[in-house]
DNA sequence: CCATTTTGTGAATATTTTTGCACTACAAGC
DNA sequence: GCTTGTAGTGCAAAAATATTCACAAAATGG
């Protein structure tokens, strides 16, 4: 629905431009740009967008987060052991998939992004296994030798 | 406070280990470890953990979460106003990698679902970067205007 | 088309979370 | 020893958020 569809973007748009703290605070804006919607609509649009209400230094706010996010962080608390967190590198089309140990995916994957190789175009992660996508011209061998160099 | 500062350590466990929904849910599971607390109490704690009840695929649960999650790398912390999420677009075979602004990819992997673009047809996001299939039949310059759109 | 299913929504309600207030325990300074 | 200040807490109430129910609009499939 076009109506909907629209609603969630002016959404976006208020929660990244400003600091809302509560749905009626939301509704009331949304009524001001023309989205007129109950709070009961709006939690279930924020559910959706994975928009939640986080505690920040001073007070609450509206941001997005979500598990993804929080995998992220749960591998930087125990980077205690040097145990190669690669456990294979497989090839399908442009793609690569890389398994690794339980929690280290994202860690690596933001690795490899930070690395700005020619060979890598992007990646994601779960907890245990990156998917990267190759550049249409990049050699397999170069990239396993790239990415097995992240122990 | 020694009690306190226990507390908070199994309340960490507990939120790691299980899926907690609700504060009372973990009121009684602290219960039963020896940690005997209101939830009003625990409200606090959790704020103090940063610990947070977000959405996820089916139902809500408690984990970490907070800003320090988006903001953690390069520019997303000073935004003021509209910045552009998208940085980058890329194609490799019949995908397309675009990479946004740290937080923003579930946001615009949403837009362009949420578009149904005869161009697309499907797209998968991490924190920053998402993977968008285009039809076998589309064409690269129509997908990346498409994209662009999206500001 | 029509019947059926799915989806989006508001109103009211249930549930959950936050907070104001009062009280206690402990600490520091006199 | 007192006073004063500061955390930490429970209780109760307020505030905020999620969900149930009912219905309408839109999609789906004959």
């Amino acid at each position: 629905m076009k109506e909907r569809d629209n609603r969630l973007q002016q959404i976006r748009e208020l929660i990244e431009t400003s600091d809302v703290c509560s749905q009626n605070e939301l509704v009331e804006r949304l009524a001001q740009k023309g989205c007129v919607v109950t709070q009961a609509t709006l939690s279930r649009d924020l559910r959706r967008l994975r928009i939640n209400k986080v505690a920040t230094e001073n007070g609450y706010r509206y941001m997005y987060a979500g598990p993804e996010l929080v995998t992220a962080r749960d591998d930087s608390n125990d980077v205690a052991h040097h145990r190669a967190p690669i456990k294979s590198i497989e090839f399908s089309g442009n793609f690569v998939v890389i398994k690794t140990r339980n929690g280290y995916a994202t860690g690596l994957a933001y690795d490899i992004d930070m690395s700005h190789s020619p060979l890598i175009l992007g990646t994601i992660a779960g907890a245990d296994t990156v998917f990267a996508i190759m550049r249409e011209d990049a050699d397999r061998d170069d990239v396993a030798d790239f990415i097995s160099d992240f122990k």
